[in-house]
DNA sequence: AAACCCCTCAACCGCCGAATC
DNA sequence: AGATTCGGCGGTTGAGGGGTT
């Protein structure tokens, strides 16, 4: 047996507020804050029930609550935030300073989702709409914008930090074991081991281990990176020796597009193909190698300009093509899937979301 | 000018968990 | 310990406004 809603109470008004409930409600509140919910449209002289009036007051009359079209910037701290929250609209409003669960659920369901659908990215999943490739950099997107919690939530408070460390950990291990499902995935078995080894000794670890999933040695290889990588302020560039260049020009060693990622270049060896224009591909605030850094460090706390940041550009939603494409094309010549197309296709977004913000 | 369609967003609804009795 | 109350949350609805035909 349910208990009966209180819209369900035979009298009470419902549906739009007219201007003297607002002033009534508002005047009540100023002089005596809301108290009980229930017991407030009795005091308050309204014929409503306490929950509408709680909601008329939380969603639209509390002096705080910012109207209007949302920035560029909020929309994308909402897209960032969904993709680690989902549809935990308070708890995303919690980090819009005037802006309500409501507002952005309904720019969610009438806006972003749309955009997102447009773009060929999953709404739910924040995953290209790749439904048969279940290829390496396809979860990047989820991680890259769980990473970016990093720098939105500095300033919310220990319980989001706590969540936000949780939830970098969960991305740093499911990216470990997607590169070395990757490495495993795309070539030959023997190939893979005979490069591994035959590099290991360069690289100054231990391919056996490295090759565990969920290996220590990973993140500590991540944090701390063997000789040959030289540290950079946005993350771990490699310094390549000419000898160590493969014969072939498209396989370039290393150099991933993530700023803080790195990769040993025998994993570039296995067919990683460089992107172009990787330096531009990702945002800068996606810290993948330094991603406790933020978290521990306060020096990283960029405040919120860093909100900024994200990795998608909404505006760019508008124009780029869908990422489903790219692998579509790819299948129809025969070729194998890998993670450069996405990453290609990244790049796009990227450098059309630049060249938005640039034109703005 | 009218009919239709689409979009937006305020408000409703039902459920859940915490607090209180 | 169980029942009840309350506040809060997320999903859904529908009125109204604007655009298109």
């Amino acid at each position: 047996m349910g208990r009966s809603s209180c819209y369900d109470e035979s009298g009470l008004k419902k549906g739009p507020w007219m201007p003297e409930e607002d002033e009534k409600l508002i005047a009540y509140i100023k002089q005596n804050g809301h108290g009980s919910w229930r017991a407030l449209p009795k005091l308050a002289g309204l014929n409503r029930c306490g929950k509408s009036c709680r909601l008329r007051w939380t969603n639209y009359l509390k002096p705080d609550i910012k109207r209007g079209k949302f920035s560029q910037e909020e929309e994308k701290v909402i897209i960032n935030l969904h993709s680690a929250l989902g549809n935990k609209w308070s708890a995303i409003a919690s980090h819009l300073p005037g802006r309500t669960d409501n507002e952005i659920k309904n720019l969610w369901n009438t806006h972003l989702k749309k955009k997102l659908l447009n773009s060929g990215i999953d709404p739910v999943t924040h995953r290209p709409r790749t439904d048969h490739h279940p290829d390496l950099f396809a979860n990047l997107s989820q991680l890259f914008a769980v990473a970016n919690l990093n720098s939105m939530m500095m300033k919310p408070l220990d319980n989001a930090l706590r969540l936000q460390e949780e939830v970098a950990q969960l991305a740093r291990n499911q990216l470990l074991q997607q590169l070395l499902q990757a490495t495993e995935s795309s070539v030959p078995q023997n190939l893979a081991a005979d490069s591994l080894s035959a590099n290991a000794p360069i690289l100054g670890f231990n391919h056996a281990e490295y090759l565990q999933p969920n290996n220590n040695h990973l993140e500590g290889l991540i944090n701390n990176p063997p000789e040959g990588f030289q540290s950079h302020p946005q993350g771990y560039h490699q310094s390549i020796h000419p000898q160590e260049l493969p014969s072939n020009p498209q396989v370039v060693p290393n150099n991933l597009p993530c700023p803080g990622l790195y990769l040993p270049s025998n994993l570039a060896n296995l067919g990683i193909q460089q992107p172009s224009n990787h330096s531009q591909i990702l945002d800068n605030s996606v810290y993948f190698g330094g991603l406790s850094s933020p978290l521990i460090n306060s020096e990283h706390n960029m405040g919120d300009n860093n909100l900024i940041n994200s990795y998608i550009d909404p505006a760019a939603l508008d124009t780029i093509p869908p990422l489903v494409s790219a692998s579509i094309e790819m299948e129809k010549k025969n070729m194998p899937i890998n993670s450069s197309i996405l990453i290609d296709t990244w790049g796009e977004i990227n450098l059309q979301d630049d060249h938005h913000e640039a034109s703005d």
